[in-house]
DNA sequence: TTAGGTCACTGTTCACA
DNA sequence: TGTGAACAGTGACCTAA
């Protein structure tokens, strides 16, 4: 049914197309419905495609989610029989297309033989047919020839369209050959255990194309007889990919926009609002907007930053990476750089530079962790002449300056691994703004029971620094201390743990009344409380999960037994054991007040607007392109040459 | 080459029989070559069967040893991915073979027919082909029939073994079926979308072969097909209309929880991610949020409130909505409502109820649509006893009372097109609480100039009753009165504009120099006041939102037509209405003073902010997003609009 | 009395997933 | 489009002018 389906698209959409035209009535219904919200502003010939699209699309989620299983899970078997199951499923579908194709040629040769004779044949498959001259006693006649991967076909022409069968020639010890002498450049010689012959083609590149087919259908022909009674594997053909050596992002991309895919070409996601719809703008691939969750910065758009394809994204870094290795041995240059949304660490890379060179500068986007938080702010971050700066964003550059540090209202956080590091960049936040940040240089510990660390000014002045340091027996304690002595703060650690998170000033005076962290915790999930919300004590997350059910009354089912557990890390698998826990843990629901903003005109404003956008159109207009309806199928190469772009289509080869 | 090889196996060793047998030197050959060692004492054609037992011996062998190795072996990867292809081989050997009989059956029956038609087509399947005797006006006409996966032939004989083709009947929408007269035991019925005809076989057992054959054949093709087109695998269950007479809802639905399909099995649109994934309470089927967005009770769940799909939703209301109308016919039975989310008015059939029943309680949604207002919030609306009472949401019922109403400081709202609707629901809002709702029933214009409704209480006790009145001339006043003379009060609005909205109570006696009751009421929303603000009898949080927006010098805009609601319930919605009442009911700006506390130790930012404070900032983060863009506000610098976080410099202005 | 301030607890926002 | 960290607004309660 698939292979059939596939085979009268075609037909079926050109049908529908006429008949849209040819009764408006008609033709207005289907606007109609594609119009409809539920059609996401896709065409009906779009639908049409999908259950074309489905089995692929099965292949490559279910081959990616096997990828990244591990193979202790639950799901690692079922998940490979699956995969597997589809995978037959697509060789058979393709096996059948190919085969659909095949023998209706074969039948259609057959018929076309005067005589019956059985052409059809089960493993045997059409290559190529055309008339060559046969040379005989210096007479040219012409001749119908047939290739097939086992026979050629010798015929002659009869009457229109009909042909008289002479010979059969099997491939088995079959020799093609150019003739010596490089005169005769449309000719060729055919010798076979039946007969042979010298044949001319009309052209020499039709001569080359009848030897290199012939030629190569005697190689697998021969190859396969061998293999299979010797019952040994064919010998490996090596597959050489013509590597274009231009880094990645020196050249604007050739755009692959197949308007007819609403796969992501990374993960094959549907994207089936157009606003997922995004291109690597390295590669030019249509992908989903998680898999170009990344920028980076491309050499043919100057160096401004671009979003990318995952994929891209490696090699960039890569490339960026041995670029900024060597801009590290010649001071002064300018590297830029761009980090993964989602990375935590600074990278390897930007260490050394910072390490390397004392004048260049450096920017990029980084993850601020701060303390034990999983993750912190995505901010823009500046290296220049040893001070590190960090904007909201890349653009804010030139709205701040930096400005000196402060020793009172200052916090300082740094990593747990700063006494394994003698040198490394650290950062101090102004509590008072939350956005100005020095760098810190720690120095190696003077002394084994000191550790020590400058907090830096941007000038460097005396002034500016603050030493801290830290004694042993006192783990609590981090003294603070200005390089003259003139001013010294004691730093409290609420607990020695804390000692690698986050400390809080004090004045000297202040020590015994050490300030205790009152941290309670959510009643429903665990997570730290952000304080009582709705009547329980609560985390922001279970706050806004509770306000959003209540609000809009939503009714959760469970998927379990209703006795999911609702913790820190699991409070998102089940939103009906969560509100239920809400609930039986005191929330409210006449806490939640109604809305503040009454009208929510503009999400319809929008929408329209989006409707309106050229994306539509676009995905529309060439869906009528009669190629539309051939692309998940690459049969072989003849299909492939037809114009049907390989790369945005899943592939996949049947084994002979 | 492999089933190349079976196929013309027999062939092959039959020619080398008959060879061996009329060549003596051949045979003597072939002998001699048998009774070598090498041959050990095996026949020829048995080594030329081993090709063909290579496979299905690789695969036992396989298997075998997999079977005796331990997952930990080194081998054990290898060998699972060695049996895995050499099944592939051998299903794919096995389906060519397959195929290659089919295709030539296909081919033979396309020779046969008269006229070429394309019968050979990929996915087709030859099952069946026979005489049946077709039953016309009493004659008996030998018709041939061929059967395939997904067609049925309908052919003439015309010469020796060839056919006219009649009829290709798709098995799409066929059916057969026994005549219903026992008698009848060789005839067969077939009807197609085509067409239909009494077929009679030779004997009964034929007649069964056939309709077996046939009935298979078109389950087959329907279940294939839905599967196909809907992309989920065959139900195991029949798909007979056998009417399962139980009312939907009645009993819990045997889910359909196909993990593998990623479609909405009703709009088909692709959910990726599994929230968007729903399941109708009411058939168990898959379905996206969209294709779910109502709710309706369902008995088995004890007429609690479940997401079901459209489809179901349209037949539950069918269903209730036939219950309701006998419910009406029979008071004191209760039936329970749903209505769309998106519905906004009242629909026809509680109408309907409300009219014709007396004791019946009905409930569902409703929009509560005020004044001229679009779009209130959708409320869980009870009607029971006449008294009809709203709730956030239907699990609140049990937690709310009805309360009588009293005549002070109440609110009441109603349509601006009361005048010409003689008798129909109103709504009076208890303005403490803002919950309690009780029905009102206007009344038919005693006289021409004078307005009248009654507000029934709960009991309908003369006492609970209250009668409204307007009268021509005063627009501003609306006497309210007891039905016994007992009370009478005036209902004073601010503006005549107000009578379509707001009226409030006040006792008779205050007409004149107003008796301040026990308890103040704030003026401008009606909440307990605090005492006397800036001038105005009003609450805490009025104090407190005009001091803050004197302090600040905010400036607001109205979504609406700056006529919104203010009262304890609503008077966060809108700002701006809520001071501009705040200063038409005598706040006075000047009242407000500055800061006291100008800050000591706390905060250098704050005291930045305080210092600015002067000059009225007010912080908006959302400034940049075009939703929130308001006119009203001018940013103080170009370079704000430069993408710069607009947060911290963003300086908003009054209008005027 | 009626200003002012405080801060727990509402609300909304929006990057992210 | 749900989530939740972050931030903005509210108002009950308190102090003090």
């Amino acid at each position: 049914m698939y292979s059939t389906y596939i085979r009268e698209f075609d037909k079926n959409v050109a049908l529908l197309e006429e008949q849209s035209k040819r009764n408006p009535a008609f033709g207005a219904v289907v606007r109609e419905f594609e119009a409809s919200p539920r059609c996401a502003n896709l065409a009906l010939k779009h639908y049409l495609l999908k259950p074309v699209q489905r089995i692929p699309q099965y292949q490559l989620l279910l081959t990616d989610y096997l990828k990244n299983l591990s193979e202790d899970s639950n799901d690692y078997k079922d998940t490979q029989a699956a995969l597997a199951l589809v995978k037959d499923v697509a060789n058979h579908a393709n096996d059948i297309m190919k085969q659909g194709d095949n023998f209706q040629k074969l039948i259609q040769v057959q018929c076309s033989l005067n005589g019956h004779r059985e052409i059809v044949q089960p493993g045997r498959i059409f290559l190529k047919e055309g008339i060559l001259m046969k040379l005989s006693r210096k007479v040219m006649q012409p001749r119908m020839f047939f290739l097939f991967n086992d026979t050629l076909l010798y015929t002659t022409p009869v009457q229109s369209g009909q042909y008289k069968l002479k010979n059969m020639l099997s491939l088995a010890g079959m020799k093609v050959s150019k003739p010596s002498q490089e005169a005769y450049q449309n000719e060729l010689n055919i010798e076979s255990v039946e007969r042979s012959f010298i044949l001319s083609a009309s052209s020499a590149t039709e001569r080359d194309e009848w030897l290199e087919a012939i030629s190569t259908a005697i190689s697998d022909y021969t190859r396969k007889k061998i293999s299979f009674i010797s019952g040994r594997p064919p010998e490996e053909v090596e597959l050489s990919d013509s590597g274009d050596s231009a880094p990645l992002g020196s050249k604007a991309p050739i755009w692959i926009p197949d308007p007819r895919t609403t796969m992501c070409m990374i993960c094959t996601c549907e994207f089936s609002l157009t606003w997922r719809r995004h291109h690597c703008r390295a590669c030019g691939k249509v992908v989903c907007q998680s898999c170009s969750s990344n920028k980076h910065c491309l050499e043919y758009l100057k160096n401004q930053f671009a979003r990318v394809c995952d994929q891209c994204f490696v090699v960039l870094q890569q490339q960026k990476s041995e670029q900024c290795l060597s801009a590290a041995v010649s001071p002064g240059s300018r590297a830029t750089f761009a980090f993964s949304r989602r990375q935590k660490k600074i990278p390897a890379a930007l260490k050394e530079v910072s390490a390397n060179t004392d004048n260049s500068s450096m920017s990029g986007y980084l993850q601020r962790s701060k303390g034990n938080k999983k993750q912190g702010k995505r901010l823009w971050f500046v290296i220049k002449d040893k001070v590190l700066y960090t904007y909201a964003a890349s653009e804010d550059v030139a709205a701040l300056e930096s400005q000196p540090l402060s020793s009172t209202g200052v916090y300082a956080s740094w990593g747990t691994d700063v006494k394994n590091s003698g040198r490394r960049i650290q950062i101090v936040t102004d509590q008072q703004t939350g956005q100005k940040i020095q760098i810190v240089t720690a120095l190696e510990p003077s002394s084994p029971g000191k550790q020590q660390f400058i907090l830096a000014n941007a000038d460097y002045s005396p002034g500016g620094k603050v030493i801290l340091a830290k004694q042993e027996g006192s783990p609590n304690k981090v003294i603070l201390t200005t390089p003259d002595g003139s001013g010294v703060n004691q730093l409290l650690f609420a607990s020695p743990e804390l000692a690698g998170q986050q400390i809080q000033f004090v004045t000297e005076g202040s020590d015994q009344s050490i300030v205790k962290p009152v941290v309670e915790y959510c009643v429903v999930c665990g997570d730290k409380a952000s304080g009582r919300h709705y009547g329980a004590v609560s985390c922001e997350g279970c706050k806004g999960f509770f306000k959003r059910s209540i609000r809009k009354n939503l009714v959760y089912t469970c998927r379990g037994s209703g006795e999911c557990a609702i913790n820190k890390l699991h409070r998102n698998r089940c939103q009906y054991c969560r509100l239920q826990r809400c609930i039986a843990l005191g929330m409210k629901q006449d806490s939640v007040q109604c809305e503040r903003k009454p009208v929510e005109v503009t999400t319809r404003e929008k929408s329209v607007n989006c409707a309106a956008s050229t994306e539509k159109i676009y995905i529309r207009k060439n869906l009528c392109s009669p190629l539309a309806a051939t692309p998940t199928f690459v049969s072989d190469k003849e299909t492939a040459s037809d114009g049907v772009k390989v790369e945005d289509v899943a592939v996949w080869r049947a084994k002979d």
